[in-house]
DNA sequence: GCCCCCCTTTACGTTTACGTCAACGTCAGG
DNA sequence: CCTGACGTTGACGTAAACGTAAAGGGGGGC
């Protein structure tokens, strides 16, 4: 079984290029296999580029996702390594939760301006109405 | 009264370049008045710059945060344009609910990673004590 | 046989967000 | 008077994240 993608389709899937796609590989992202010269992606692949959308919403750069991925197929190896691994989870939840309380900040200023401008709003249309 | 600022003092506290504040200025994010050459910032300055640093950090543009910070001191005086805020104002938060969505979902994953890290961890820890 | 679509690599171009350097004015302290 | 901190504009440099164009191979359908 195990299903396969070719590189237009998953540009397809991930609105976006297949110059992007290339892109990844090049920086390390995604690796996919080769039949001859062309790629072929594993469903893993396929994971690791929805990741990569994640973080890029995120605004993480190319870099910051790499470590983020990275994390998903850790070698539990070394005990030394797993205590790495553990400070990098460490730092990105940090970052992720300063996010969370970006986010609400912005998303009550948000509503504050909403609310004022409607009110405004209603209130404009209301002498429309009073003034016919 | 009103407290004032010099472009030194705001890079220090925000921990930027001045030249990236005149940079922001340049793309319009700010507009200190001036004394003679010289650059003079009035609260309503640091407050945007304070803005722009959030917007950085949840990876929006230098443009996209200029559409935020504007949001901030809408002129009402049009119905229309008053709606046109609106509809902005729906799409930034769409996008916000969007990114907290993202992180919810990363710090999820962050933190299952995090337990089996930590379990093998301690697994392995027991190990050479045990071994001892 | 030809067209069309998918795939490949190589290489130069572009945008964003600043950094860096030059060249100069201004004002306080020693 | 000199130094040093702070300020100015202007121009060029740079890293990241792709876009775009060139030049070509391989296979399916009519």
């Amino acid at each position: 079984m195990s299903e396969t993608y070719g590189i237009a389709e998953l540009a397809r899937e991930f609105d976006v290029t297949t110059r992007t796609i290339r892109f990844y590989e090049d920086k390390g992202l995604l690796a996919p296999l080769r039949e001859g010269q062309r790629r072929v992606y594993a469903p893993r692949d396929r994971v690791r580029l929805r990741l990569i959308m994640r973080g890029k919403r995120l605004g993480f750069s190319l870099q910051e996702i790499r470590q983020l991925i990275d994390l998903y197929d850790v070698d539990p190896s070394e005990v030394t390594q797993l205590k790495y691994f553990l400070d990098k989870i460490h730092e990105h939840k940090e970052t992720l939760v300063g996010q969370q309380k970006d986010i609400a900040e912005t998303l009550a200023e948000m509503e504050r301006i909403e609310a004022q401008c409607s009110s405004l709003l209603s209130e404009k249309q209301e002498k429309r109405k009073t003034a016919n």
